[in-house]
DNA sequence: TAGGCCATCTGGTCCT
DNA sequence: AGGACCAGATGGCCTA
């Protein structure tokens, strides 16, 4: 799972390695307690004081101990947080594989932002051109509300049909010459950091949505599905995705 | 070999 | 008081 586990296995993140680290730096936790360190408490203001009194009543096996223990505590801190950063990993559109280099946790976060700040421009868009098509009389999203799928039971049935079929052909598309990539403000906008991404392959193209199927070859009853989808969109989203894609490129360089 | 990235230790600060 | 969070320091590993 955690991919860093794997490749700092000879580091000391593993917990049997704790008395290898005890013993490491334990000839400067010994100085530190018994010479500077402590004295260097008492000189603060008159609050370190009282702790430096405290800290002074603990033998030094006790004050041993209760290092091990703060610096296990955050250990799995940081632990956790390298958790919480490969899970966002996993979720980003890149390239995963043993080939291809784990993203740096700075590079994460930054792709990171620029894949919502993306995805809010694709959807503000979106939004904006479904209004203006259909005069905002059809909800771009009805499909997936209650009301809508109460009398049609392929929308009962059907759970994979969580997003409108028009926005679905959209995220299939494999067109990426697009009008509407010109039109799309706010991609233009987002900007990749420099030199942050390395890898030894360039990255895949994205192909999020691509598994999307309409009701599974039935035709969706709806008006708005009966209706053609307007050339256009049908290359939206894949438009964007490429200039994530190529943004993706730009990081990696 | 320099630089980047990372894990860990450590002390300080804030919060409950 | 104890725990969470943070930032600086340190040292190891890896790559260009």
């Amino acid at each position: 799972m955690n991919s860093d586990s794997s490749s700092v296995s000879s580091r000391a993140s593993s917990p049997d390695m704790d008395d290898m680290y005890l013993r490491d730096h334990h000839g400067d936790l010994v100085q530190k307690m018994s010479g500077e360190g402590l004295s260097r408490n008492g000189s603060k203001a008159g609050g370190e004081s009282s702790k430096y009194k405290i800290k002074k009543q603990l033998s030094e096996q006790d004050l041993q101990q209760l290092r091990l223990k703060i610096n296990g505590r955050e250990r799995k801190r940081m632990h956790d947080l390298n958790l919480a950063m490969d899970g966002l990993r996993e979720v980003m559109p890149y390239a995963h594989g043993p080939s291809v280099r784990k993203l740096s946790k700075i590079a994460t976060l930054l792709l990171a932002r620029n894949y919502i700040l993306m995805l809010t421009s694709s959807l503000e868009e979106m939004k904006r051109l479904v209004g203006e098509i259909y005069g905002g009389h059809h909800s771009a999203f009805h499909c997936g509300t209650v009301g809508h799928s109460g009398g049609h039971p392929a929308h009962a049935a059907s759970t994979v049909h969580q997003v409108h079929p028009i926005l679905g052909s959209a995220l299939s598309s494999a067109n990426t010459s697009s009008p509407l990539s010109a039109s799309l403000p706010g991609i233009g906008t987002i900007r990749p950091p420099h030199s942050l991404l390395k890898t030894p392959s360039a990255p895949p193209a994205l192909q999020l949505g691509s598994g999307f199927q309409h009701w599974a070859g039935l035709p969706c009853p709806c008006t708005i599905c009966q209706m053609p989808p307007p050339p256009h969109l049908s290359a939206l989203t894949t438009a964007n995705m490429s200039r994530l894609s190529a943004e993706s490129k730009d990081l990696l360089k």
